[in-house]
DNA sequence: TATTGGCACTCAGGCGCAATGAGTGCCAGT
DNA sequence: ACTGGCACTCATTGCGCCTGAGTGCCAATA
């Protein structure tokens, strides 16, 4: 029922409520983009637009704005890719080079992404249960504590203390450290618990101490399915805040949460490095009602974790796409070498 | 020149701005407040305090707010110590014993301090340098790069890679690892440095490699030396926005960037687990001039690291100050056993 | 059939104005 | 030293008016 020139329409519409964040009138793109056609002519093609539920109208007799489904519409068909500008590449090479350990590489990630699109931005840890195990390194901490260090091909490093029934002496800790190394060592993280359990036995007096080690290192790897992820740029929100109906407080903190978002994150599952985009009130969570989420996939040790940004509806998807996009490649590029 | 009274008045003006966001005028202090005299007596006393610049009006003839001298002398002669309830409390102590590594143990203290205060609350990561070296291990990752981790009896595990100039066979890393261990172990880390330099060379062939390591470790140690935060309630400092003139975007941001809020703290370097106040206009930092920062000391191997929240101005500082001792005396149980 | 100009209509936002009322400063009286 | 009284200030609120951008509809045109 839309005509071709209906999404243009429709196209310009986005463009400019997103830049300007005034309604926009038939008057107006008429003048500022050279449509060749009338306002009345455009009039006529938002009342269809208004019909199929693209756009809306903020009160009665005002310009329209998209609705949640006509930026749908424009982000699955009308957006051109943008590009990002020498500089904002030079950036990211620069930042994603400098950091020599994951965790600073990954805060630098995500302050980079937050900067590049103006927007909240979000990355995954990750996922570990690709990744092989290098080492696994136990110290004794006295008190009866045990450290257990995991080391992963990947360069993660993962700690925990253990308790145990009494302090170990050093040759047992050696005796335990061996045992567990030759069973794990090169095996995948999720097949640990397995391996572990097929391991020869020890000493009767160390079974008690491998026993808890043993599941301390499987709750490593259990606890590290359900991700982690590192926030960025909560200002940034603040700055859209008049974009929000109500308060940004609930969104603010749900994000800090962690949970919502990374239900969110692995919902959207995209292949490998593809960058998909969820909106507003296609969210079951009530706080990401008026936001929508870009997000792309990385590449680390052959799994897949993710990278985002959350903002308001009415953001730069294209640009906000290219950006996301441009730094997933970046870390794959990275992790995965 | 302020009467005892006057300082009275003082009081309950601080505590009832703070809690209803709205001028406090004398009619309703006489009333609300049974100080046995009447308002035109209070006005008297009101127009001394603000010839001494501790109140201030907004307006021409409206009620009276505190200025940040009033905050001031409040927080140091005027505030009662409030207490924690029991169930305050108790979630302190849930929420810091069901943590097994120094990260989480942090985030939840940290998330945990926010939602006590209802203000951006920030944790320092333990000072390591007093921190003794437990062990220091090597793994090779392949690609001539050498992961170095350093694991400090006080649980914190360090990690950084190394690019040597070739790989090192296993046998060699073996001799590095042990060279480094016997020269460093059990040393503060401030003395790594020294304690290397002084150690006996090893083969010349692995001179290199083993220069590279050094360096590593050096390195680690001194990037440790400037402090890591975490931050968390972002989303409190959005609720009280209209406590402050501009935006809270700048401050938001600062906070972010972290070094402006690592000077703060560690300018009102506090012995132990005193808690000290900054205010407002006391702050040099622009951003901090509508602001105020409640931090006290936590110890953990003997050395002192800091534990704070931020909010405006007008913010319960006898509330906040109690549960940022509280905190802080219960990290430091936990981390200087 | 698609497009256009014309026209009446709507309504949010801005402006002026008056009324309200909480609060002040000051002074003379106790 | 304290109090009651009084005139004054000024932010806030509500009301009515106007303006202008924008719409919906229609009859005319290509």
């Amino acid at each position: 029922m839309v005509s071709p020139r209906g999404l243009d329409v429709l196209r310009v519409i986005v463009q400019d409520y997103v830049s300007s964040r005034e309604p926009v009138g038939s008057k107006s793109i008429a003048d500022r983009h050279s449509f060749g056609v009338s306002a009345a002519t455009i009039r006529n093609d938002m009342s269809l637009l208004e019909d199929e539920l693209l756009i809306t109208a903020p009160h009665t007799s005002s310009g329209r704005i998209p609705t949640d489904r006509g930026y749908r519409v424009f982000v699955d068909n009308l957006s051109d890719v943008k590009t990002l500008s020498g500089a904002q590449r030079l950036a990211i090479e620069r930042v994603l080079n400098e950091s020599d350990d994951i965790d600073a590489l990954l805060a630098h990630t995500v302050r980079l992404l937050a900067q590049l699109t103006n927007q909240v931005a979000v990355v995954e840890y990750p996922s570990l249960s690709g990744a092989r195990v290098k080492h696994v390194e136990l110290v004794a901490m006295g008190n009866s504590r045990l450290m257990s260090v995991l080391i992963t091909d990947s360069g993660r490093v993962e700690q925990r203390t253990v308790e145990t029934e009494r302090d170990l002496s050093e040759e047992e800790i050696t005796q335990l450290r061996s045992r567990i190394n030759t069973a794990v060592a090169g095996r995948q993280l999720s097949e640990i618990a397995d391996a572990l359990a097929a391991a020869p036995q020890v000493a009767p007096d160390l079974s008690e101490a491998s026993a808890r080690v043993v599941t301390a290192l499987a709750e490593q790897v259990a606890a590290n399915r359900q991700q982690r992820l590192v926030m960025a740029g909560a200002g940034n929100l603040v700055r859209t805040e008049n974009d929000f109906h109500g308060s940004i407080y609930p969104l603010l903190d749900a994000i800090e949460e962690q949970v919502t978002v990374l239900k969110l994150l692995t919902e959207m599952g995209h292949e490998a490095s593809e960058v998909a985009v969820s909106i507003g009130a296609e969210h079951e969570s009530q706080d990401f009602r008026e936001a929508s989420l870009v997000a792309g996939g990385y590449t680390s040790s052959g799994e897949v974790s993710r990278v985002g940004v959350i903002g308001p509806t009415r953001m730069d998807y294209s640009g906000n796409m290219a950006a996301v996009r441009a730094v997933a490649s970046y870390l794959s590029r990275i992790l995965d070498a």
